[in-house]
DNA sequence: GGGTCAATAATATTCGAATATTTTTCTTCC
DNA sequence: GGAAGAAAAATATTCGAATATTATTGACCC
């Protein structure tokens, strides 16, 4: 017979389904790298971890499919999407054309009340610190948060939700290679100062140098993944 | 208890599950209409019309999610996504940018055996009637497959996998605002004319021309709809 | 009449069990 | 020993029922 326990969810009511909540869980996962690129997702393992039956585990990878976070074969079930070099120089150079036209058109409508909120978002983020341990590189969910933000704010004013909300997901795809290159090495790079220059590139007004300043930061990105010692597998993207 | 009709994909061991095979069908029911926007998508409704438990339908609706043909809200359910004139701007002006910046790609990297895939493409199409009947408009597959081949053509040169499957997704989410304006008026514009410009075009290697060819082939596409008479919701998408 | 609140109905979500498929193991035969 | 096939185990998929939530109705009070 099934019985919920009904002890779960009673402390809001008409919130999140339990398989959004581990939409959100699983996502994070594999965003963090705490489930590895081509895991395997098997149905048992899901139930045990996140402590729900199959039915919302399995509406939340469906969801996820969306995002290439995870891959599916009929039959076969979910793994989580593979890395791969020819996959991560795909990616950033879609960021290239997606960011560098989200950014055009965000200039091109530029707004005081705009300019203001990228001037917001550097101060906040350059005033939370990079890692959450002073002496060692730790994760930091806060900064992670406001650096999200402050990059997002450029492109945010492009005047199509399309774009932007394909910036994100490349953004998110990028986030990945990022966190599994930092579990690697930890030198944090200058990036106050590479922050700094986008930001006074953009409000300068010069358009070009502004692109060029973000095209630059993306390179830098993909530049410390490859040299991390990630490895990645050269060829097609690991399954 | 469950008991399964075991008669039901004995015909191909293997083959897609139920829930992919429930996938295929409402993607198609939404793309042609038959479907309408903002329609609710009420869980007994669907598992009468597609004869399935609910299941694989809660798991193809999941699945469609990500290509924003159904949206979801948590304790509320699915419904078809809505339509909208600002959506259609927004989807029309992305297809700008994706599509130009693929066209300009696989120009790049044209070789002979790309232009010769054009030129085959677009001999297939040539001889496929548009319309199913002769003497008056009726849907026929066949082209709506030749018409998609020919258009990614095209762009399948242009080397990265993630810019040609936006560009699909795209036009996939344009088809269907085509194919619900189809259902109002039914002229068929000299579209064989046009492709053929197209083509030739992007053969000169004129890149500029070939550029110009394409955002005038969207921009037709985008009044046709706009004068059909479909009625789109003025503002923001209609839920 | 209009508004609040409980009861009811309708619907969405989730579960555990049942079924189908794939993978592995164990024969058996050459 | 190695290949082919059968049996068994493991796993993915799907179902119907059970539960939780939202929407609707109706009673009651002001």
């Amino acid at each position: 017979m099934a019985v919920r326990k009904n002890n779960k969810r009673d402390s809001r009511a008409g919130g999140p389904t339990i398989a959004t909540s581990v939409y959100d869980r699983v996502r994070n996962d594999i965003l963090t790298g705490a489930l590895a690129p081509g895991h395997r997702l098997g149905t048992d393992q899901l139930r045990a971890r996140y402590e729900v039956g199959i039915s919302p585990v399995r509406e939340a990878l469906n969801r996820l499919l969306a995002e290439k976070l995870v891959c599916f074969e009929d039959q076969k079930g979910f793994h989580v999407a593979g890395i791969g070099e020819d996959d991560l120089h795909d990616l950033i150079r879609m960021r290239y054309w997606a960011e560098e036209t989200a950014l055009r058109e965000s200039i091109a409508n530029a707004t005081p009340e705009w300019e203001e909120s990228i001037v917001v978002a550097y101060h906040r983020l350059s005033r939370t610190p990079r890692s959450a341990s002073s002496d060692k590189f730790e994760f930091n969910s806060e900064w992670e948060a406001l650096h999200r933000e402050f990059h997002n704010c450029f492109l945010s004013n492009c005047g199509s939700p399309r774009l932007l909300a394909h910036c994100e997901l490349l953004a998110d795809q990028a986030k990945r290679y990022r966190q599994l290159a930092a579990t690697i090495s930890f030198p944090g790079r200058a990036e106050g100062d590479e922050h700094k220059s986008l930001m006074e590139n953009t409000l300068s007004v010069d358009v070009e140098a502004a692109v060029e300043a973000h095209h630059a930061h993306l390179r830098k990105t993909l530049e410390i993944i490859i040299e991390s010692g990630l490895s990645l597998p050269a060829g097609k993207i690991a399954v």
